[in-house]
DNA sequence: TAAGATTGAAAGTTCAATCTTT
DNA sequence: AAAGATTGAACTTTCAATCTTA
């Protein structure tokens, strides 16, 4: 899903388009503000990609690490992960496939109710997680450039967004 | 690309993930305000794509039309296209295949250079861009929660992030 | 009947290699 | 040699249908 880019323009597309925009049109606000956003999630994706393929993972791959990371027992049912991290059941599936194919997760049973089936951190799982992070960590997700305000900006905007979405109550 | 969800969960998931982050690591900000952008992108695009489904368009072939009808004669080459867009030369063909295909663009030989294939925008693809122009405007590309200061705070904050990154010089 | 997970088909994106023209 | 565009292969994600268990 990153695109990507070599050369940079002499001059900001996305503001252009809104000028393009404003002459003819309602609502430029929002489309340089939606525009804005699909780029933002290119940047940030390829960046952290970039970091991880050392590691021979991609960030869907370390999402799910790091969620059975927080979890209690380094297991979660392959549903609730889903909802977690806002992908379908499918896409579950599959990571998961290449996770316990690579031995950094493994399938097991629920022992209650056996429609369940459990991702379980295995120990090199763990391990590469934990790896992984410092190297996120070390290109700052790819936001290097931006201020803790900035960060803080961001999250609180899009939070707004996502509640109005029903992504969440309270 | 558009990951969805149905549900809605009782917490905020990303507020949750930050909280486990700070316990052990460092840039739990950074990692919030990725994590945010990640999944405003499958908003935003959820959004658009079903207010264009109507039209037979989805975001990616919405962006082709609309870049054309914004050039001067209606018509561009086919790299030049994929700089605009920030994505690569395989994905414009393919959309311009598509495009064709439904007979909203036609492809016509560069008259100077014959190396260049210029898209060309069709009466009919015309016609269609400025009636879903009308849907994506009425949806406000998927951020009608958020008021005008915030769509521009976040096309603001975005504009630093492309610049460190090399979108554009100036 | 419904829930959880998987499978196969369809669509989109990226990469490497190829072809034509400059 | 180099630039513009295309092709085919590999990978990822989504959708519809299927299978098992509750």
């Amino acid at each position: 899903v990153a695109r990507s880019r070599d050369a940079a323009l002499p001059f900001d597309a996305i503001e252009e388009a809104r000028r393009h925009w404003d002459d003819r049109w309602e609502e430029g606000r929002a489309m340089a503000a939606a525009t804005s956003i699909m780029r933002a999630q290119q940047l940030v994706l390829a960046e952290v990609d970039r970091a991880l393929r050392p590691f021979g993972l991609t960030f869907a791959r370390y999402e799910v690490l790091v969620l059975l990371l927080f979890s209690r027992r380094g297991s979660l049912p392959m549903g609730k992960m889903g909802d977690r991290l806002m992908v379908h059941p499918t896409s579950v599936t599959s990571i998961v496939d290449r996770l316990e194919r690579d031995g950094l997760v493994c399938r097991v049973a629920h022992e209650a109710d056996r429609r369940i089936i459990l991702a379980e951190l295995t120990a090199d799982g763990r391990e590469l997680a934990l790896r992984a992070t410092k190297a996120v960590e070390a290109v700052r997700f790819g936001l290097g450039e931006l201020s803790d305000r900035e960060l803080d900006q961001l999250t609180r905007v899009v939070t707004k967004l996502r509640k109005g979405a029903g992504d969440f109550t309270g």
